[in-house]
DNA sequence: AGTATAACATATTAAATTAGTATGAATTGG
DNA sequence: CCAATTCATACTAATTTAATATGTTATACT
């Protein structure tokens, strides 16, 4: 029950872009010395917040990234799905086929762990860009 | 940020004890047996739930465990404690050794994961044996 | 046009964590 | 005494996560 670096990382170098200005887009190298983080992991990751459309890239020299939504339109939990993909995956999803243990389908412990995963879903949703950056 | 296997695991088996008479001892491999489990490995875990004080144990034949709390005072959360120990660790501890991305210590995003933590065990607190034996 | 910068993409390696097994000792009811 | 069972530790295997390596594509600037 932890939290991943690919994250943390995450939500560091999307702290630099809410804090720079909105015109202006910063490369991974820029961000990653500002931030102590290894750039070319952080490119992965920033391939995988452009996918999941959090952020928008310009190629080229003087190119790099900018946000794509408003900073108060990101989640925390928006973070975690793009860049830890099954970020939360309950136990038994109704298939015995993958979940081992519920001999007959789907097991009883099903509903505890959706609802879990709801709720953690919900808690990382109220989490917001703006938040985090104003914490700091 | 998913729940161990272990957690899982140590969820089923209390259950079987939650829903056993208190004075009749249950064996791990009962357990096993009933909830398709590997025993050795639930053996283990048993052991930690033993430390925590979640369980006590009897040797011998007819040995087994039984629950050493009342079902409403034992949590999600102290059973992932129990069992996964460092269930959640911030990032930033405000030791620089430790993480190394902030540059002078604390870093900014210490208070971010300092209260995530707190609020994860706060909802994890909130979900008492009783209750996930009564959604079965 | 050529070059340097930076995103894009994928494959590989390395490290760490997690899951599970193996082996055996200690305890106790029958 | 014997079998059942907890207790303890060491080891192995599998999986996941973190990070590196290698190279391609796009584009601003000279």
């Amino acid at each position: 029950m932890n939290i991943s670096t690919k994250t943390e990382y995450a939500v560091r170098a999307l702290t630099e872009l809410a804090i720079n200005p909105a015109d202006k887009p910063l490369s991974i190298n820029d961000i990653c010395k500002h931030q102590n983080l290894p750039p070319k992991y952080v490119e992965q990751i920033f391939r995988k917040l452009k996918h999941s459309g959090l952020v928008n890239s310009i190629h080229g020299p003087k190119g790099g990234y900018l946000l794509a939504k408003e900073i108060n339109d990101i989640s925390l939990r928006d973070i975690m799905e793009a860049v830890d993909e099954n970020y939360v995956t309950p136990f038994c999803n109704g298939d015995p086929e993958q979940h081992v243990h519920c001999i007959g389908l789907p097991c009883g412990f099903k509903n505890l762990w959706d609802e879990i995963k709801g709720n953690l879903e919900n808690y990382f949703d109220s989490i917001r860009l703006d938040q985090i950056v104003d914490k700091l």
